[in-house]
DNA sequence: CTGTTAGCGCGTTCAG
DNA sequence: CTGAACGCGCTAACAG
């Protein structure tokens, strides 16, 4: 049952061509004759050769495997992410693991670890939530390997950090509002610490100041946007009346207040439009009427992997820097109602 | 910058200890004294010593490594299925590689060839609905290990197929619509040389054979399952009229039937139940009164991993074998609408 | 262009 | 209980 395993040296033995010789015509080294390389070829598969890349591995000290660290794979947004690092991976010739961190800084500090005894050649990483410090990371640098961030920057040194134009989907998503007439755009806000946040409402002021809409600060609501954030935040645009449109900084404060707002009977987008972010489909089918701007996650999957791959290939530290995907998808409310 | 890698003979030669006795402190054997034991492990974590496993891997012909091979992890149902799996394997001291054949047979033999070529020692599959034949999974076979299904069943010698039980699921989808009252059931049916979409058929029928209700033909829809077909048989259950109740094969129909009643304004669940299959959570969304029938992937997910690993820790072969779970989940419908 | 030699880092014989 | 020596399968470096 249990087939021996051919190695080039059986091949070498059967052909009487040395192994070494056998290793290049395997690896299509351009020092082996056009006809040689044949014969052998013909002959591995012949007698069905599986190169051993373990110890290919071993020798070159390169694995040609990038591994991706999320919080969890379930989310739509990161499985597109996967799908464009992959994408990627395949053209180079890269292999990819996936690792789920299920935002636990314990697993994720394991995971790390592993991959450092597994000789990957590169991380791409959107840290946990729970992520306070970052020794691991430089444990994985120190030999001398690349870390790209996703989606979640963090500032450590010498990585490149993948994200978004958060300030310019900001302004868009708000223009967006004002040329379908909304003159009172309520803004969901995180909280300023946050520098993503920070953009995010720059992104809405300036929009505003564009149009000349004077800036009413009884509409800016800061929160953690949650969904328990978001009931609140309808409860004071019911309070209010004067809101004609909503620009909100996450999608999951969004959908709890436009829930809200259903069940009080405020109809949508009769009464009020809605922009928010959207990271996977449950938005846009909870309500069709929502306009979002998707992450392009797939860009953005992409963009991490090919630069994580040239850093590998080119052995080139970066200084810290920040790249912004500036291509964003608005999907536009479709009005077409259950 | 590139700090060099220590390895065990670093530790040897630090500490004056050969380093075969340094491998077995490592791996905890219990013929070193506890003592030396103690003292090795302390200067290797000093020295930052971070096992090599290309190396012990390729000493060992062991990867500790199983492979999942699926359509897309971007689809919930996989995704969770993935994270049973995973469960087990962080259990049992496994990695996990996933791998996407995004139901192409050209990407999944190409996969396979690589898990061979890196000596992975199982692999779980749900394979591509493109695949035909099973030379690659022979082939991995072939050299003694084991392969799982799962999900999608396949015939191959030799390999264990976990999947839940689609008779009873159907059985208890209908049984429940019965209860609630519902007299006229129709039935979404796929085509019936597919032995799953029999059992769920068969489920079906015996449920109304339980609670004595005649089995009308006409109200019994074979078909692709696919979302046109469903907007086909949902003109047909407008036409009929007499239809109180409907037990879809599978979501994509269900959902998209839904859809369509609801645009010409036949209301759910007042005039109408429904119960189909769920994969992932837009069917939950989409429609709450949508009674579904989900799948435990999590379980599959660690009843496929664990058998998987036990037969690569057993190194047993087994005969073909149908594996079912048998947990259900049936999420009620909630009345609670937008 | 091809063969020879050596060794990647580890685990496993054997001896002792 | 520990040490010496070998080899897993492959490839880099050097000869020829």
């Amino acid at each position: 049952m249990s087939q021996k395993k051919i190695t080039i040296h059986d091949i070498s033995r059967v052909l009487g061509i040395d192994s070494s010789t056998v290793s290049r015509a395997l690896n299509d080294s351009d020092r082996v004759t056009k006809k040689t390389k044949e014969i052998i070829l013909k002959k591995a598969k012949e007698l069905g050769y599986q190169r051993n890349t373990l110890a290919s591995n071993l020798r070159t000290n390169k694995t040609q495997t990038i591994a991706v660290v999320l919080p969890r794979i379930s989310r739509y947004f990161f499985a597109t992410v996967i799908a464009g690092v992959e994408q990627i991976a395949q053209e180079k010739g890269y292999n990819v693991i996936i690792c789920q961190s299920l935002d636990s800084f314990e697993r994720e500090k394991k995971i790390i670890s592993n991959l450092i005894s597994n000789r990957v050649d590169g991380i791409l990483i959107s840290i946990s939530m729970e992520t306070t410090d970052y020794e691991h990371l430089k444990n994985f640098q120190s030999f001398g390997n690349p870390i790209v961030f996703f989606d979640r920057p963090c500032t450590l040194e010498n990585c490149v950090n993948i994200n978004i134009d958060n300030y310019q989907a900001s302004f868009l998503a708000t223009e967006h509002l004002l040329q379908k007439g909304c003159q009172q755009i309520a803004h969901f806000s995180g909280k300023q610490n946050i520098e993503l946040y920070k953009q995010r409402k720059n992104g809405y002021l300036d929009a505003l100041k564009k149009y000349q809409i004077d800036i009413d600060e009884s509409l800016i609501f800061e929160s953690n946007l949650s969904e328990e954030d978001g009931i609140i935040m309808a409860k004071k645009i019911i309070e209010t009346k004067k809101i004609d449109g909503l620009y909100a900084a996450n999608d999951t404060s969004a959908i709890s207040a436009i829930q809200y707002l259903k069940s009080e009977g405020i109809k949508i987008p009769k009464d009020i439009a809605v922009v928010g972010f959207n990271n996977d489909p449950i938005a846009a089918v909870i309500e069709p009427s929502l306009t979002t701007i998707n992450q392009p996650a797939f860009q953005m999957g992409k963009k991490a992997s090919s630069q994580l791959i040239s850093q590998i290939e080119h052995k080139s530290t970066v200084n810290q820097s920040f790249v912004l995907i500036s291509e964003l998808i608005i999907r536009e409310s479709s009005n077409k109602s259950f």
